[in-house]
DNA sequence: GATGAATGAGTGTTCATTCAT
DNA sequence: AATGAATGAACACTCATTCAT
């Protein structure tokens, strides 16, 4: 039976390390390759370059959290348009971002480097990304919102800030928590924080 | 008087420009001498080395705010003591977070440095100091609350996620607003916001 | 009967392409591989180093218009032992370019990638090889006419660069004209242009 | 007094006698650097990039020279204008062609290395410049004399072939000559054969 | 026959920094 | 006060080649 890409393998932890620690930009593949016992060449056996490397390691379940993103809000969409004025309890939020929390903590490395590690690869506008899916989201919701409640409708400015206060979160509890349970915990308290804001601002 | 270092300022003004085009880690020496019309040598004459032209920048307005809030935070925390259980109208932090958006209006420049492009330097933890400067004094104010109403006080975790919070929005407006004027109107509304968040704990 | 190599087969003209596309220092071995749907391995299977693979392609046509040509100008050299003074008509000549640039036309690619694409193969020196064969063939020739027509014998660096010249002829035809049939059209007019300048000489 | 560019001039004469021995492609810069005794660094503070040296090397005598065969070239085509149905004597195709030499022996290595050396750089292409110069002219020379000796006008093929010719010419001598004297006396044996050449067309 | 993996030396280039003048 | 020159280590990346399986 073949060897199961050790080599590869190693690369990958030896990289994940270095840009942990370094960040994207500085990371060295030499570095990375020494740690790996591994000459250059042999990282350019298994990929393209740099950031292929760091693709290597974060692309699917980065593009999959998008995906489950987008579809989750597909859903919560309709039941806006059920004709709530507000979000009477916040327990539809926090569900969902229990549920995106959850799936950070499976690939909690991933996470990490995406989150905060990837400046100067093509996935440094991933945050940003995120807040896009969440604005467009909250675009919706606010509007339905502002019509039920027959209030003025929320400008953009403080919508997309509200996305990329959500997302900023999301990215602090990943970063600040001990664990999976206790971000879970901060989190009930978080997501009250923000709904709160939230309808705040409809009063 | 000082002779004016026209040397110095022009350092000082390519200097700026080329961090906020590439950040403090791409920025390249040669690129900022060769704008000021002077060779490297000239560089080193006035300033130690890269972190020490980037602190030339930065430094004064910034460790001048740090002192600023300081004393702001000081005072309300006296407000604090006289015993109320809620911030009732935001009027008081509205106000608070108005003068420090309008003093980093004031210096722009500086701000969108440090709080944007400062990776690399020391500097990058800059915003971090922001947040423990609020960090403190929302703790002081949250054990205040929980005492004065009688609910169990806010834990470590939340304290610091709201501060962070809190100078992120700073960041955010600085650097999505348009103007001033903008910056101000747009605060009304986070600041409301955020103290619904607030509120919405104790309740 | 071998069976046919397949995989060699493939691995000659990927070879063919990527020297014709990029010349032989800059042809990468990887690429012929890629595109030949093979590893590297199988190519060193197969061939030497580098300089084998191109070998593979022109030597043995290549070796062959050697031996025609030695052949052809030896039969020549008798007829001007019959004791002609000049070349009256230049047909002999004419046909001998035919035939020569007749055979290059059979193996198309393979002078294109010695004339012109060799460089940094061994047989970057063919064209050099090629013009010694007919240096010496002139050479012969002049010393001939020189004592039939009672002028003084060329000198070595005219004949020498004579050949270069009918050598460079044939390249140029080669690689200029549309078709085998419009080369030798032009070629009517070249080795007129070429007997005309030769007999110049003894005038 | 300042040191005139000690470095400078090594490296020029180190960059100079590798091409000469490798060719653009094949130098190495670091090579270069070291026979020169300085590091990569200097190299990258006098010159741009490899591109770079090497035009340090070459650019303004060929410029040059392209520039004095226009001239000569515009001044010749006005004696066809006046009629003459045939080149008599070649001795102003002589004259002109031991201008060319001359010039090109006073910056012999110059021209060596653009005419041998320069694959892979952009002068690589300076051989077709000459000869384009070169066609333009013997396009006009030749359609004059066709129509003063009443015969059809040469093809476009013919003439390049022999614009490529009388350049191959220049470049051969140039390298295998062994001195400019040499050069010289070699070059009236072979500007008759190309003047005899080239009348033999009209005849 | 052919693969997949790995080597190791090499490439041109960029960088912050230094320092004699 | 500033120049011009130079350092030397680092960078990502490419290459022809090798070899156990």
């Amino acid at each position: 039976m073949k060897h199961d890409n050790e080599t590869r393998e190693n690369l990958l932890s030896s990289a994940k390390k270095e840009f942990m620690e370094k960040g994207y930009m500085q990371a060295s593949l030499r570095n990375i390759c020494k740690n790996a016992g591994v000459t250059t060449g042999a990282l350019y056996f298994f990929f393209k370059d740099k950031e292929d490397l760091f693709a290597a390691l974060v692309e699917e379940p980065l593009s999959k959290l998008y995906m489950v993103m987008n579809a989750h809000y597909q859903e919560e969409i309709e039941l806006v348009n059920t004709g709530m004025t507000m979000v009477e309890n916040f327990s539809e939020d926090l569900e969902t971002a229990k549920l995106i929390i959850h799936y950070m903590y499976q690939y909690y490395d991933v996470f990490h480097l995406v989150l905060m590690k990837s400046q100067g690869s093509r996935y440094e506008q991933s945050v940003e990304k995120f807040v896009e899916i969440t604005e467009k989201h909250y675009r919706l919701v606010a509007d339905k919102m502002a019509v039920n409640a027959n209030v003025k409708p929320v400008n953009d400015f403080v919508i997309h800030w509200i996305a990329h206060t959500q997302i900023d979160m999301f990215a602090h509890v990943l970063t600040h928590a001990e664990s999976e349970e206790m971000a879970m915990k901060h989190m009930e308290i978080t997501i009250k924080y923000l709904v709160s804001g939230w309808n705040g601002m409809f009063r």
